[in-house]
DNA sequence: GGCATAAAGTACCAAAATAATCCTAAATTT
DNA sequence: AAATTTAGGATTATTTTGGTACTTTATGCC
Protein backbone atom coordinates (compact mmCIF):
# COMPACT_ATOMS: atom_id res chain seq x y z
CA UNK A 1 0.00 0.00 0.00
CA UNK A 2 2.99 1.82 0.82
CA UNK A 3 1.54 4.31 3.39
CA UNK A 4 2.72 6.70 5.32
CA UNK A 5 2.49 6.48 9.05
CA UNK A 6 -0.40 8.16 10.53
CA UNK A 7 2.71 10.02 12.77
CA UNK A 8 3.80 11.50 9.40
CA UNK A 9 0.95 12.65 7.98
CA UNK A 10 -0.37 14.32 11.31
CA UNK A 11 3.07 15.78 11.41
CA UNK A 12 3.09 16.84 7.94
CA UNK A 13 -0.63 18.69 8.79
CA UNK A 14 0.77 20.16 12.12
CA UNK A 15 3.63 22.05 10.07
CA UNK A 16 1.73 22.90 7.40
CA UNK A 17 -1.09 24.80 9.73
CA UNK A 18 2.28 26.32 11.08
CA UNK A 19 3.18 27.27 7.87
CA UNK A 20 -0.23 29.17 7.05
CA UNK A 21 -0.81 30.88 10.06
CA UNK A 22 2.89 32.46 8.98
CA UNK A 23 6.46 31.12 8.78
CA UNK A 24 7.55 33.45 12.39
CA UNK A 25 4.65 32.95 14.37
CA UNK A 26 4.76 30.55 17.27
CA UNK A 27 2.35 28.32 18.37
CA UNK A 28 2.94 25.43 21.16
CA UNK A 29 1.41 22.12 21.79
CA UNK A 30 -1.63 23.03 23.63
CA UNK A 31 -2.84 25.25 20.96
CA UNK A 32 -2.53 22.93 18.10
CA UNK A 33 -3.99 20.54 20.13
CA UNK A 34 -6.82 22.54 20.69
CA UNK A 35 -7.15 24.25 17.33
CA UNK A 36 -6.74 20.03 15.44
CA UNK A 37 -8.41 17.83 18.07
CA UNK A 38 -5.15 16.15 18.18
CA UNK A 39 -4.74 14.59 21.81
CA UNK A 40 -1.80 16.39 23.38
CA UNK A 41 0.44 13.68 23.84
CA UNK A 42 0.69 12.87 20.22
CA UNK A 43 1.15 16.36 18.96
CA UNK A 44 3.97 16.65 21.77
CA UNK A 45 5.76 13.42 20.40
CA UNK A 46 5.46 14.41 16.86
CA UNK A 47 6.93 18.40 17.13
CA UNK A 48 9.45 16.93 19.32
CA UNK A 49 10.58 14.63 16.40
CA UNK A 50 10.41 17.82 13.82
CA UNK A 51 12.44 19.74 16.11
CA UNK A 52 14.79 17.08 16.60
CA UNK A 53 15.10 16.73 12.97
CA UNK A 54 15.98 20.42 12.79
CA UNK A 55 12.80 21.51 11.23
CA UNK A 56 11.01 23.21 14.24
CA UNK A 57 12.75 25.43 16.32
CA UNK A 58 12.04 25.40 20.03
CA UNK A 59 12.09 27.96 23.21
CA UNK A 60 11.05 26.37 26.89
CA UNK A 61 9.19 27.88 29.74
CA UNK A 62 6.47 29.93 29.99
CA UNK A 63 5.70 32.02 26.92
CA UNK A 64 7.61 29.34 25.00
CA UNK A 65 6.69 27.05 21.82
CA UNK A 66 7.44 26.05 18.26
CA UNK A 67 8.27 27.97 15.27
CA UNK A 68 9.33 27.26 12.00
CA UNK A 69 13.35 26.44 11.76
CA UNK A 70 13.19 27.73 8.09
CA UNK A 71 10.59 29.39 5.38
CA UNK A 72 8.43 27.30 4.21
CA UNK A 73 9.92 27.20 0.70
CA UNK A 74 12.92 25.84 2.27
CA UNK A 75 11.10 22.76 3.80
CA UNK A 76 10.47 19.45 1.92
CA UNK A 77 8.27 17.12 2.04
CA UNK A 78 11.15 15.06 1.85
CA UNK A 79 12.73 16.55 5.02
CA UNK A 80 9.31 15.82 6.96
CA UNK A 81 9.08 12.73 5.96
CA UNK A 82 12.69 11.77 6.84
CA UNK A 83 12.63 13.17 10.11
CA UNK A 84 9.49 11.29 11.16
CA UNK A 85 9.67 7.77 9.70
CA UNK A 86 13.91 7.60 8.94
CA UNK A 87 15.32 7.55 5.62
CA UNK A 88 13.77 6.27 2.55
CA UNK A 89 14.51 2.78 2.19
CA UNK A 90 11.63 0.85 -0.38
CA UNK A 91 13.95 -2.77 0.29
CA UNK A 92 16.08 -4.12 2.31
CA UNK A 93 18.81 -3.53 -0.43
CA UNK A 94 17.71 -0.12 -1.52
CA UNK A 95 19.76 1.82 0.93
CA UNK A 96 23.49 2.26 1.89
CA UNK A 97 25.49 -1.04 2.39
CA UNK A 98 25.82 -4.45 0.76
CA UNK A 99 22.48 -6.52 -0.28
CA UNK A 100 21.97 -8.94 2.91
CA UNK A 101 18.80 -10.51 1.79
CA UNK A 102 17.74 -13.07 3.64
CA UNK A 103 17.03 -14.68 0.35
CA UNK A 104 17.82 -14.20 -3.62
CA UNK A 105 20.78 -12.83 -1.98
CA UNK A 106 22.59 -12.76 -5.58
CA UNK A 107 18.95 -11.39 -7.03
CA UNK A 108 21.32 -8.63 -8.68
CA UNK A 109 18.33 -6.05 -8.24
CA UNK A 110 20.04 -3.97 -5.57
CA UNK A 111 21.12 -1.30 -7.95
CA UNK A 112 17.63 -0.93 -9.85
CA UNK A 113 16.28 -0.62 -6.59
CA UNK A 114 18.71 1.90 -5.59
CA UNK A 115 17.76 3.71 -8.69
CA UNK A 116 14.20 3.48 -8.23
CA UNK A 117 14.89 4.73 -4.41
CA UNK A 118 16.45 7.88 -5.63
CA UNK A 119 13.98 8.91 -8.29
CA UNK A 120 11.02 8.65 -5.59
CA UNK A 121 13.04 10.45 -3.06
CA UNK A 122 13.37 13.24 -5.47
CA UNK A 123 9.47 13.78 -6.11
CA UNK A 124 9.13 13.81 -2.45
CA UNK A 125 12.09 16.68 -2.49
CA UNK A 126 10.60 18.27 -4.88
CA UNK A 127 7.38 19.50 -3.02
CA UNK A 128 7.70 21.90 0.10
CA UNK A 129 6.13 22.90 2.40
CA UNK A 130 4.75 25.73 0.62
CA UNK A 131 3.53 24.20 -1.97
CA UNK A 132 1.49 21.72 0.98
CA UNK A 133 0.31 25.35 2.82
CA UNK A 134 -0.85 26.73 -0.64
CA UNK A 135 -4.71 27.42 -0.41
CA UNK A 136 -5.23 28.39 -4.47
CA UNK A 137 -6.47 25.89 -5.96
CA UNK A 138 -4.17 25.37 -8.81
CA UNK A 139 -0.97 24.53 -7.64
CA UNK A 140 1.68 24.68 -10.15
CA UNK A 141 4.51 22.31 -8.13
CA UNK A 142 1.80 19.92 -7.68
CA UNK A 143 -0.15 20.24 -10.42
CA UNK A 144 2.25 21.10 -13.61
CA UNK A 145 4.64 17.99 -13.27
CA UNK A 146 2.10 15.32 -12.06
CA UNK A 147 1.73 11.83 -14.28
CA UNK B 1 10.74 4.77 5.98
CA UNK B 2 8.51 4.35 3.55
CA UNK B 3 9.81 0.40 3.32
CA UNK B 4 7.74 -2.11 0.41
CA UNK B 5 6.43 -5.31 2.76
CA UNK B 6 8.89 -8.28 2.45
CA UNK B 7 6.67 -10.27 0.07
CA UNK B 8 6.43 -7.06 -1.88
CA UNK B 9 10.53 -7.23 -2.39
CA UNK B 10 10.50 -11.11 -2.65
CA UNK B 11 7.97 -11.19 -5.37
CA UNK B 12 9.05 -8.83 -7.47
CA UNK B 13 12.44 -11.00 -6.51
CA UNK B 14 10.57 -13.66 -7.99
CA UNK B 15 9.18 -12.37 -11.32
CA UNK B 16 12.32 -11.04 -11.76
CA UNK B 17 13.50 -14.30 -11.87
CA UNK B 18 11.28 -15.95 -14.10
CA UNK B 19 11.47 -12.85 -16.71
CA UNK B 20 15.24 -14.07 -17.02
CA UNK B 21 14.80 -17.61 -17.38
CA UNK B 22 12.84 -16.64 -20.34
CA UNK B 23 8.97 -14.78 -20.83
CA UNK B 24 7.54 -17.90 -21.92
CA UNK B 25 8.95 -20.51 -19.94
CA UNK B 26 6.83 -22.42 -16.91
CA UNK B 27 8.05 -23.17 -13.49
CA UNK B 28 6.21 -23.88 -10.33
CA UNK B 29 6.52 -22.64 -7.10
CA UNK B 30 8.49 -26.14 -5.36
CA UNK B 31 10.96 -25.45 -8.49
CA UNK B 32 11.58 -21.53 -7.12
CA UNK B 33 11.37 -22.21 -3.44
CA UNK B 34 14.47 -24.63 -4.13
CA UNK B 35 16.17 -21.82 -6.09
CA UNK B 36 15.69 -19.40 -3.97
CA UNK B 37 15.55 -20.78 -0.92
CA UNK B 38 12.49 -19.33 0.49
CA UNK B 39 9.97 -21.29 2.46
CA UNK B 40 7.69 -23.15 -0.02
CA UNK B 41 4.56 -21.87 1.40
CA UNK B 42 5.70 -18.79 1.40
CA UNK B 43 6.57 -19.07 -2.07
CA UNK B 44 2.86 -20.71 -2.84
CA UNK B 45 1.46 -17.68 -1.22
CA UNK B 46 3.48 -14.73 -3.50
CA UNK B 47 2.60 -16.87 -6.55
CA UNK B 48 -1.24 -17.36 -5.69
CA UNK B 49 -1.48 -13.77 -5.33
CA UNK B 50 0.60 -12.30 -8.61
CA UNK B 51 -1.59 -15.04 -10.44
CA UNK B 52 -4.93 -13.51 -8.53
CA UNK B 53 -3.28 -10.06 -9.32
CA UNK B 54 -3.29 -11.09 -13.54
CA UNK B 55 0.63 -10.93 -13.46
CA UNK B 56 0.61 -14.86 -13.99
CA UNK B 57 -0.95 -17.37 -15.70
CA UNK B 58 -1.35 -20.98 -13.33
CA UNK B 59 -1.60 -24.50 -14.52
CA UNK B 60 -2.78 -26.82 -12.32
CA UNK B 61 -2.21 -30.58 -11.91
CA UNK B 62 0.99 -32.78 -12.89
CA UNK B 63 3.42 -30.54 -14.91
CA UNK B 64 1.56 -27.47 -13.94
CA UNK B 65 2.78 -24.27 -12.64
CA UNK B 66 2.93 -20.62 -13.30
CA UNK B 67 3.94 -18.67 -16.47
CA UNK B 68 4.32 -14.80 -16.94
CA UNK B 69 0.54 -13.40 -17.97
CA UNK B 70 2.15 -10.96 -20.36
CA UNK B 71 5.75 -9.80 -21.82
CA UNK B 72 8.17 -8.52 -19.03
CA UNK B 73 7.88 -5.49 -20.97
CA UNK B 74 4.49 -4.91 -20.16
CA UNK B 75 4.12 -5.56 -16.46
CA UNK B 76 5.31 -2.24 -14.27
CA UNK B 77 6.88 -2.09 -11.14
CA UNK B 78 3.46 -0.52 -10.17
CA UNK B 79 1.04 -3.67 -11.21
CA UNK B 80 3.56 -5.79 -9.00
CA UNK B 81 3.53 -3.32 -6.17
CA UNK B 82 -0.27 -2.69 -6.35
CA UNK B 83 -1.05 -6.71 -6.54
CA UNK B 84 1.14 -7.60 -3.63
CA UNK B 85 -0.10 -4.67 -1.25
CA UNK B 86 -2.94 -3.06 -2.89
CA UNK B 87 -3.30 0.27 -4.11
CA UNK B 88 -1.15 3.13 -3.54
CA UNK B 89 -2.47 5.30 -0.85
CA UNK B 90 0.48 7.67 0.53
CA UNK B 91 -2.21 9.09 3.42
CA UNK B 92 -5.66 8.54 4.37
CA UNK B 93 -6.91 11.26 2.02
CA UNK B 94 -4.46 10.48 -0.85
CA UNK B 95 -6.96 7.90 -2.12
CA UNK B 96 -10.27 8.43 -4.32
CA UNK B 97 -13.29 9.33 -1.55
CA UNK B 98 -13.48 11.87 0.35
CA UNK B 99 -11.11 12.90 3.20
CA UNK B 100 -12.14 10.97 6.56
CA UNK B 101 -9.22 12.06 8.27
CA UNK B 102 -9.88 11.71 12.09
CA UNK B 103 -8.03 15.22 13.00
CA UNK B 104 -7.92 18.22 10.46
CA UNK B 105 -10.59 17.36 9.11
CA UNK B 106 -10.71 20.42 6.97
CA UNK B 107 -6.89 20.57 6.28
CA UNK B 108 -7.05 20.62 2.87
CA UNK B 109 -4.33 18.73 2.16
CA UNK B 110 -6.33 16.25 -0.20
CA UNK B 111 -5.29 17.57 -3.58
CA UNK B 112 -1.60 18.01 -2.43
CA UNK B 113 -1.56 14.37 -0.98
CA UNK B 114 -3.69 12.95 -4.24
CA UNK B 115 -1.16 14.76 -6.57
CA UNK B 116 2.34 13.43 -5.36
CA UNK B 117 0.53 10.50 -5.03
CA UNK B 118 -0.05 10.10 -9.14
CA UNK B 119 3.76 11.04 -9.24
CA UNK B 120 5.09 8.51 -7.10
CA UNK B 121 2.65 5.90 -9.31
CA UNK B 122 3.49 7.18 -12.29
CA UNK B 123 7.83 6.55 -11.18
CA UNK B 124 6.78 3.12 -10.53
CA UNK B 125 4.68 2.67 -13.45
CA UNK B 126 7.47 3.84 -15.26
CA UNK B 127 9.75 0.78 -14.56
CA UNK B 128 9.18 -2.60 -16.22
CA UNK B 129 9.90 -5.90 -15.32
CA UNK B 130 12.65 -5.94 -18.13
CA UNK B 131 14.35 -3.19 -16.57
CA UNK B 132 14.33 -5.18 -13.04
CA UNK B 133 15.21 -8.34 -15.08
CA UNK B 134 18.43 -6.68 -17.35
CA UNK B 135 21.29 -7.48 -16.18
CA UNK B 136 23.33 -4.94 -17.82
CA UNK B 137 25.61 -2.75 -16.06
CA UNK B 138 23.64 0.29 -17.24
CA UNK B 139 20.30 0.74 -17.35
CA UNK B 140 18.75 3.01 -19.50
CA UNK B 141 15.06 3.36 -17.74
CA UNK B 142 16.77 3.32 -14.18
CA UNK B 143 20.00 4.91 -14.26
CA UNK B 144 18.80 7.94 -17.38
CA UNK B 145 15.60 9.94 -15.91
CA UNK B 146 17.20 9.66 -12.35
CA UNK B 147 17.67 12.27 -9.47
C1' DG C 1 -10.92 -45.39 -12.59
C1' DG C 2 -7.33 -44.48 -9.38
C1' DC C 3 -3.28 -42.13 -8.07
C1' DA C 4 0.12 -38.56 -7.86
C1' DT C 5 0.96 -33.76 -8.52
C1' DA C 6 0.26 -28.90 -8.25
C1' DA C 7 -2.47 -24.85 -7.63
C1' DA C 8 -6.72 -22.59 -5.00
C1' DG C 9 -8.91 -21.39 -1.04
C1' DT C 10 -9.34 -20.71 3.85
C1' DA C 11 -8.01 -20.14 8.33
C1' DC C 12 -4.82 -19.44 11.95
C1' DC C 13 -0.74 -18.17 14.94
C1' DA C 14 3.36 -15.57 16.07
C1' DA C 15 6.15 -11.72 15.68
C1' DA C 16 7.10 -7.14 14.67
C1' DA C 17 6.04 -2.41 13.92
C1' DT C 18 3.17 1.40 15.16
C1' DA C 19 0.33 4.46 17.84
C1' DA C 20 -0.67 6.39 21.90
C1' DT C 21 0.17 7.54 26.64
C1' DC C 22 2.59 8.63 30.89
C1' DC C 23 6.12 10.33 33.95
C1' DT C 24 10.10 12.89 35.37
C1' DA C 25 13.55 16.46 34.36
C1' DA C 26 15.09 20.90 32.65
C1' DA C 27 14.44 25.56 31.23
C1' DT C 28 12.32 30.08 31.26
C1' DT C 29 9.14 33.83 32.44
C1' DT C 30 6.63 36.32 35.90
C1' DA D 1 9.31 30.46 44.20
C1' DA D 2 5.48 29.15 41.08
C1' DA D 3 3.59 28.22 36.72
C1' DT D 4 4.30 26.88 32.14
C1' DT D 5 6.23 24.56 28.31
C1' DT D 6 9.57 21.62 26.03
C1' DA D 7 13.02 17.33 26.56
C1' DG D 8 13.78 12.74 27.26
C1' DG D 9 12.79 8.19 28.33
C1' DA D 10 9.93 4.28 29.12
C1' DT D 11 5.75 1.68 28.76
C1' DT D 12 1.47 -0.32 26.97
C1' DA D 13 -1.91 -1.63 23.56
C1' DT D 14 -3.25 -2.14 18.92
C1' DT D 15 -2.60 -3.19 14.25
C1' DT D 16 -0.19 -5.11 10.51
C1' DT D 17 2.67 -8.40 8.61
C1' DG D 18 4.86 -12.67 7.88
C1' DG D 19 4.75 -17.31 7.97
C1' DT D 20 2.45 -21.86 8.34
C1' DA D 21 -0.99 -25.47 8.01
C1' DC D 22 -4.92 -27.78 6.23
C1' DT D 23 -8.48 -28.82 2.89
C1' DT D 24 -10.27 -28.67 -1.81
C1' DT D 25 -10.12 -28.67 -6.84
C1' DA D 26 -8.09 -29.53 -11.24
C1' DT D 27 -4.92 -32.10 -14.37
C1' DG D 28 -2.10 -35.69 -16.30
C1' DC D 29 -0.55 -40.42 -16.27
C1' DC D 30 -0.76 -45.26 -15.43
Amino acid sequence: MIRLGKLTDYGVGLMTRMARDGADEQTNARDLSGRTGMPLPTVSKILKLLCQGGLLESRRGVGGGYTLARHPRDISLADMVGVLEGPMALTECAGEGDCKCEYLADCGLQRQWAGINRRLQATLASVTLADMAAETDSCPTLEGKGA
